[in-house]
RNA sequence: GGAGGGAUGCCUGAGUGGCCGAAAGGAACAGUUUGCUAAACUGUCGUACUGGCAACGGUACCGAGGGUUCGAAUCCCUCUUCCUCCGCCA
């Protein structure tokens, strides 16, 4: 959520901006500089009424004391009519906010500097490219015939148990997926990251703290009886951690990583392109956060980044980073880089990643600040990342990495899988 | 699920209708003193909105939301959450 003073002050450069991006209604922005102006006027008259009132409330209990009750009870009698007054006051000051926060709310990040225009996928900026891609012969099999002709992943039991996107993961399947967890936890660790384990339902405040709520409602799976919804990434509990959180200074950068189911309706997307493991209604994923000063958030953007591309560097694949343009990035992100690997049977490139410096615009709905040497408090910035995301890594380690005596598992991933075939 | 007791500032903890944005102690920070460390002494020490060029003010907040009252941390209602006991259970 942007703030209303950087609004109120900045109105030109929150429409550039928005502009930037595509945003449809740049109309809120005036709309939201004309309230935020009731709103001061209101609380003006409001806070004028209320000093009255209070200076009142303390003579009459002064003059109650000195046993001067007449006096009292006329000064009572004038109070009680600027109760009412008060009161509407005190409403219509609620309107404003509620308007105010309704209005702000509906605004998306403004994109950092670096960012370019552009309102579709084919306008992202190609970073760099790392790798070749696999030499595949004319008998490559797409991942979902792999999967299916060494029995490691199901995709029509988990339709059973639960509907399609719910995957069974079956003997060396389960274990490749155990070993991706440990391998991406493990690392994260040794890059000064602190392993939470967190809960995988969050509440609503939660919900809105991260920017999933209201803006992607229908994209999570909500459990209406306790009001709770499913995470559809560790972002969510991991970052609200940190909500109403005063921190110091030197406790900053905040590193903290946190392995977790991920939950996505993913309402409307059917066909090819979501076939087998490339969208899933449930996936595992081991997220990377930080909380940062100001100053440092694009540098460890930075470093967000290559530490994911070490990642997959390890792990043998062909992939590209994207700096995603205005209109393709998230609603809360400032900057995004997402990366992609090569899924070498669909031919095809695959996200499994997406870095992002959110700036204060989760920090602000947050309440997530930090005390500075100066004794001011101010919005720390926060980032995250997905290190990794596994069902498309598993997709393209099957697809690239298949030979005639089998899958052949990434030569850093054998220690952890214990074995270095599938087949 | 049932019964009872709590929730106050960074921490401990006082406050049961006005003089309380909140005692006291601790922690922290700054300074004085000191050969160094320690101790002692002095001062600072919540958040947000808002008025003002500023100096300096105003308002709100004592788990959350409502209510009673001229006036609420204090009384009433609802909710959340923690603790104790009972029940149930991985």
């Amino acid at each position: 959520m942007l703030q209303v003073n950087y609004i109120r002050e900045n109105r030109a450069k929150v429409l550039e901006g928005l502009t930037l991006r595509n945003f449809k209604q740049p109309e809120l922005v005036d709309e939201i500089i004309k309230t935020d102006e009731e709103r001061r006027q209101i609380q003006t008259s409001l806070d004028n009424l209320s000093a009255i009132a209070n200076s009142s409330a303390k003579q009459i209990g002064e003059l109650m004391r000195n046993g001067k009750k007449d006096e009292a009870e006329a000064l009572k009698a004038e109070t009680t009519s600027n109760k009412e007054l008060i009161k509407n006051l005190s409403e219509d000051f609620a309107a404003a906010e509620t308007k105010l926060h309704s209005l702000i709310v509906q605004l998306p990040n403004l994109p950092y500097h670096l960012v370019k225009a552009g309102s579709t996928p084919e306008e992202n900026e190609i970073v760099s490219v790392h790798g070749e891609p696999a030499a595949l012969g004319e008998k490559a099999l797409p991942h979902w015939e792999l999967t299916a002709k060494y029995d490691i992943i199901d995709f029509e039991l988990g339709t059973k148990i639960t509907g399609a996107g719910f995957p069974v993961y079956k003997g060396k399947g389960a274990r490749l997926q155990r070993a991706l967890i440990n391998f991406f936890l493990d690392h994260a660790t040794a890059e000064g990251y602190r392993e939470m384990q967190v809960p995988h339902l969050v509440n609503e405040a939660s919900g809105f703290g991260t920017g999933q709520l209201p803006d992607k409602e229908g994209q999570m799976y909500h459990v209406g009886i306790d009001g709770l919804y499913l995470i559809p990434t560790a972002e969510v509990p991991v970052t609200n951690l940190y909500r109403d959180v005063i921190l110091k200074e030197e406790e900053l950068p905040v590193k903290n990583t946190a392995y977790t189911p991920c939950f996505r309706r993913e309402a409307g997307s059917y066909g090819a392109h979501v076939r087998g493991l490339n969208r899933l209604h449930q996936f595992d994923k081991v997220e990377i956060v930080q909380v940062v000063h100001p100053d440092q958030s694009y540098e460890v953007l930075e470093n967000m980044s290559a530490y994911v591309q070490s990642l997959l560097q390890k792990l043998g694949l062909h992939y590209r980073v994207l700096r995603l343009c205005a209109g393709d990035m998230g609603f809360t992100a400032a900057m995004t880089y997402d990366m992609e690997v090569w899924s070498a049977a669909q031919q095809r490139w695959l996200e499994v990643s997406s870095v992002s410096n959110f700036e204060t615009y989760q920090s602000n709905r947050l309440k997530l600040r930090f005390k500075g040497a100066t004794g001011k408090t101010q919005l720390a910035h926060t980032l995250n990342g997905s290190a990794l995301a596994l069902p498309r890594i598993v997709a393209a380690i099957l697809e690239n990495n298949q030979t005639e005596k089998g899958i052949k598992i990434p030569e850093a991933l054998v220690k952890y899988t214990g074995f270095e075939y599938i087949d």
